[in-house]
RNA sequence: GCGCACGUGGCGGAAUUGGUAGACGCGCUAGCUUGAGGGGCUAGUGGGAAUUAUUCCCGUGGAAGUUCGAGUCUUCUCGUGCGCACCA
């Protein structure tokens, strides 16, 4: 018999299909475990190799605990909602749905040919009505709620209306807009209804604000800010700018201080934690207000460093800030309209590109200093940003690089108040090393101290307070798309309503094109049917709107984050038409234990489902905080492009060993017309690229063109693409997995190389033949080999090691060592090889499911649970020849398994005695190396 | 600039967490076998030197340190990748 794998793959994934195997049953008494990747967005171009490692990692890990007797929940879905489909059909007119429906169809049948044992049953789509329906059950709640500090956690609006009525707004110290007014009750009672709902607005965790957003005019519609990589677009890199747009947001800021804190209680990398550390930026220092000569406002500044206060010099706001307008002297007029003009015209991208060269202007209006009372200029720059801190800064030269070059460039003073610093040259920026001099009454104190004492001083004087700055900022929820998740909201006289949950879902409506109006308004603007009856209760044509009963929905869309930021916990009762999900359920599961995807997405999605998680715990729908315990960021698999070197200027290609001194300029090669030794197939190429049909060709003496490799990300557009189709034609999902597994450490950036697959291809070869020869199974029940039973036990014991650790490729090289081995020993016993199948199991589920069943099992090896993983096994089990000694004294492990434990025990002891008489002295550690003492330490 | 991760053969990568560096696989070399579409088996394969039951020296980006002992720990340095970036 030989190995047939294509045979063999197809039955057992029907097998598993038919028999519902992976289906999770949640009314267990088994504990549970939860197992999930971050959902696909399903591309039109299919699977390459790079994306099934994760499938794969968290699958043989899901296998495995369901072996050790885990209820296990290891779900898939998609995330079906986003640019890429909508980009499709404005070309091609095709509805979005249509084309993912048929992206689904493919992936679907790509992730079935690889046999992971995903529970299809609770399958979830994005994009479709019975999942979104609950998306917009969220916003709802948002909407309804505020964020009370006191308390640290959302409450309902209900409540703050409640409270307002009681003592206005006065008291509350809530997360809100800065400009929202104070109020008493009788004021509150006294607005309009219009008004009151303005003011809930400002105090809403989603809000409805006018807010300068990231727009980018080619794709349409605003971005946020983890949408924007160095100034242009993540999606088809375009240029972004800023412009004042009325939206939705999401006040995540709310929140900016438990994200940070949670960070500690959950078990994700550090990079991974580092990066959202960033990302919230939290700096500690305090808010300063100074005076303004001549004028009644004030200027708000936020530094880190108030212990430098004397050391002020001048004052520089961003271009942006609404001061400047008021506070200009009319000598300066011309210079700061033509200054600020100069920075508006400015991309974001220049700006940001351009930080080296100074530029700036004199307002001609003076600010006074809160101690000295010493009027200090102040100028306009850009490099104070608008959307950080107040927007304003105090320029201390001597103790900041930018406030020196600044006061550098325009000739300003720099004051010195460190002691016994030189800052002719360079600002002095070293927190631990301060002592502070020529400050009054902070001279003398360190950074620590000299803090404390200037914030005390400008709280007594009312002029600052300590504050917490975070560069979060709340996260823009309106795209201008079609294909997403529509808003539950229509405007009554310009404000916003929610539309009951009763009604929910507000389905999306059929438009014509899929492309904004010309007037720039989204594409719903373009649906017919899309107005909101108040009577009827339903979505109405526009045409019927009149401003009493039928009134305008609204045509933005929510962006893709808005589904993939509480999927996981959908899929917990995935069928539940009255809830997201049962109270029951969600108290089963409670959180995902062990989740794997990649690490782009650590300040986006993670981000924001963290967010909701927490909210929808403060409401009390959640019954815990944070989403994932574990987290694994899988690297990702890199491609091996070929480049063929075409001579500058001309249409010759020149082989890659023949380049001299031409120049040469290199064109990416479809991977598959170039073989392992680097030669391209010239009659594949000329076909492929027909624009190069009539190219000359200068190849090497033998005959053969040679090209250039060079390892890139995977990618379409780069003709590096390896799809797994055609490994699983060739051999087979079992191969693959354990190829993709063995390649290197799941977290690490590898490139693929096919070649190195007939390894593990040969292992399964190797496996096959140990259980089946020509004549069937050569198995027998004959007691195994005390060697054949070390093999197995030690086997268990790394490879149980190895997938607790996720070393999933150290597993996989120690079967192959366990296979040669075996095969060594010519073991045929039942008792050893039917447990090594178990071992192997969970990363090649199809041969060894055919292999357990020729062994006469009726039940599934998937679906049985077995006592190999529990360490109490190898401990009855192989008494006779430790497998790891951990006395006093440590073995290799060649020795552990070459002694009996007892004559390891007999030479411990007497090596001790015989040292102890000689030296006279006890030993501490006996250094044994292959049963000889190569050391003792004392 | 700040932060995080990493640096081991021709290649992907191991190393019991401070104890024989290079497991396992690819590739390569030699021999046997003829399966004949991608083979199978055996042996060898870090570098160098003398010599063949082998032996010796060098070797984990570089330099120093701790230690009986360092790929592993500490400091500095060089290089690569990622994140943030005029963040006050």
């Amino acid at each position: 018999m030989t190995y047939n794998f294509r045979e063999i793959e197809t039955k057992w994934q029907k097998y598993w299909e038919q028999n519902q195997t992976f289906k999770a049953d949640q009314d267990s008494d088994k504990p549970k475990f939860y197992v999930l990747d971050m959902f696909p967005y399903p591309s039109g171009a299919g699977l390459h190799v790079g994306h099934p490692l994760g499938y794969i990692a968290s699958d043989i890990y899901a296998r495995y605990k369901r072996h050790k007797g885990y209820n296990v929940l290891h779900p898939q879905g998609y995330d079906s909602f986003g640019l890429p489909a909508e980009q499709y059909a404005i070309q091609t007119g095709q509805h979005p749905a249509t084309t993912t429906a048929k992206n689904i169809d493919t992936y679907r049948r790509q992730l079935d040919q690889m046999g992971f044992s995903f529970d299809w049953s609770r399958e979830v789509r994005t994009s479709s009505a019975d999942y979104y329906k609950w998306t917009q059950w969220i916003f709802i709640q948002l909407f309804e709620s505020w964020y009370d500090k006191s308390a640290d956690k959302a409450m309902p609006i209900t409540a703050l209306v409640s409270l307002f009525s009681k003592n206005g707004n006065r008291d509350i110290n809530a997360v809100c807009d800065a400009d929202t007014p104070g109020f008493s009750s009788t004021q509150w009672a006294k607005f309009s209804e219009k008004e009151q709902q303005k003011i809930l607005l400002k105090y809403r965790l989603a809000y409805l604000a006018e807010a300068e957003v990231n727009w980018c005019p080619k794709l349409g519609t605003v971005l946020a800010n983890d949408e924007i990589v160095n100034g242009l677009s993540e999606r088809g890199g375009y240029p972004v700018v800023r412009k004042k747009m009325t939206q939705w947001s999401m006040r995540i800021s709310a929140y900016a201080d438990r994200l940070l804190q949670g960070l500690e209680n959950i078990d994700w990398t550090d990079s991974l934690k580092e990066s959202q550390r960033n990302w919230i930026g939290k700096s500690v220092g305090a808010l300063i207000r100074f005076d303004i000569v001549d004028h009644k406002s004030k200027i708000e500044v936020f530094t880190t460093r108030p212990d430098t206060i004397f050391g002020v010099s001048f004052m520089t706001l961003a271009p942006e800030h609404p001061l400047v307008k008021t506070i200009t002297t009319e000598t300066q007029k011309k210079a700061v309209e033509a200054y600020v003009l100069a920075t508006t015209k400015r991309s974001e991208r220049d700006r940001m590109s351009d930080v080296k060269t100074i530029s700036g202007v004199f307002t001609g209006a003076h600010a006074v200093h809160p101690f000295t009372k010493a009027p200090i200029p102040i100028w306009i720059g850009d490099y104070v940003l608008a959307a950080y801190g107040t927007g304003a800064v105090m320029a201390v030269p001597c103790g900041d690089q930018r406030d020196h070059d600044f006061a550098k460039h325009f000739n300003i003073s720099i004051p010195n108040i460190f002691k016994d610093v030189d800052i002719s040259e360079a600002a002095f920026t070293e927190k631990s090393k301060t002592v502070i001099s020529n400050s009054d009454f902070l001279d003398g104190l360190n950074f620590k101290a000299a803090t404390k004492a200037a914030i005390d001083a400008l709280v007594s004087l009312g002029q600052g307070e300590r504050k917490i700055n975070y560069r979060l900022r709340d996260a823009v929820f309106s795209r201008q798309r079609y294909w997403g998740e529509p808003f539950p909201v229509y405007y009554v006289d310009g404000l916003p309503k929610m539309i009951d949950i009763k009604h929910l879902p507000i389905t999306l409506p059929e438009v014509e094109k899929y492309l904004p109006t010309e007037d720039g308004d989204p594409p719903l603007g373009r649906a017919e049917v899309w107005a909101w009856d108040t009577t009827k209760r339903a979505v109405v044509p526009n045409s019927k709107i009149d401003q009493t009963i039928v009134f305008p929905l609204e045509l933005n869309t929510m962006p893709g984050w808005a589904g993939s930021s509480w999927y996981f916990n959908r899929y917990m009762d995935p069928q539940n038409t009255k809830e997201f999900a049962s109270q029951k359920a969600l108290n089963y599961w409670r959180e995902v234990d062990l989740y794997i995807g990649g690490s782009e997405h650590a300040t986006g999605h993670l981000l924001y489902a963290r967010f909701w998680q927490k909210f929808l715990f403060d409401r009390g729908f959640l019954p815990v905080d944070e989403f994932a315990k574990k987290l694994i960021n899988q690297g990702m698999i890199l491609g091996t492009s070929a480049f063929a070197a075409r001579i500058e200027g001309s249409n010759t290609f020149i082989s890659e060993d023949l380049i001299d001194k031409q120049s040469v300029q290199y064109i990416h090669v479809d991977v598959s017309f170039v073989n392992a030794s680097n030669e391209m197939d010239i009659a594949a190429f000329k076909a492929w690229r027909k624009d190069y049909g009539c190219a000359e060709f200068k190849t090497s003496n033998d005959g053969s063109f040679k090209v250039k490799r060079e390892v890139e990300k995977m990618s379409k557009s780069k003709y590096n693409v390896v799809n797994p189709d055609a490994i699983c034609e060739t051999y087979g999902a079992d191969a693959l997995r354990l190829y993709e597994m063995f390649l290197g450490p799941l977290e690490q950036y590898k490139p693929w190389n096919t070649a190195g697959i007939t390894g593990v291809f040969n292992f399964l070869k190797k496996l096959w033949k140990l259980y089946l020869n020509d004549s069937g199974l050569r198995i027998t029940d004959n007691p195994p080999s005390k060697q054949a039973l070390r093999i197995l036990h030690k086997t268990i014991k790394k490879v149980t090691e190895d997938i607790e650790s996720f070393s999933f490729n150290t597993a996989v090289s120690n079967f192959m060592i366990a296979v040669n081995e075996l095969n060594a020993q010519k073991c045929n016993s039942r008792a050893v090889l039917e447990p090594f199948l178990v071992l192997i199991a969970p990363y090649a589920p199809h041969i060894t499911e055919e292999l357990w069943s020729q062994l006469g099992h009726k039940t599934s090896i998937s679906s049985a649970e077995f006592p190999i993983f529990d360490p109490q096994y190898l401990i009855e089990n192989s008494k006779n020849y430790p497998i790891s000694f951990n006395g006093k004294m440590r073995f290799t492990l060649e020795m552990s398994l070459d002694f009996t434990r007892e004559e390891i025990e007999k030479t411990v002891i007497e090596n001790e005695k015989t040292i102890a008489q000689l030296e006279g002295r006890t030993p501490k550690k006996v250094i044994v190396v292959q049963g000889k003492i190569v050391n003792i330490v004392y």
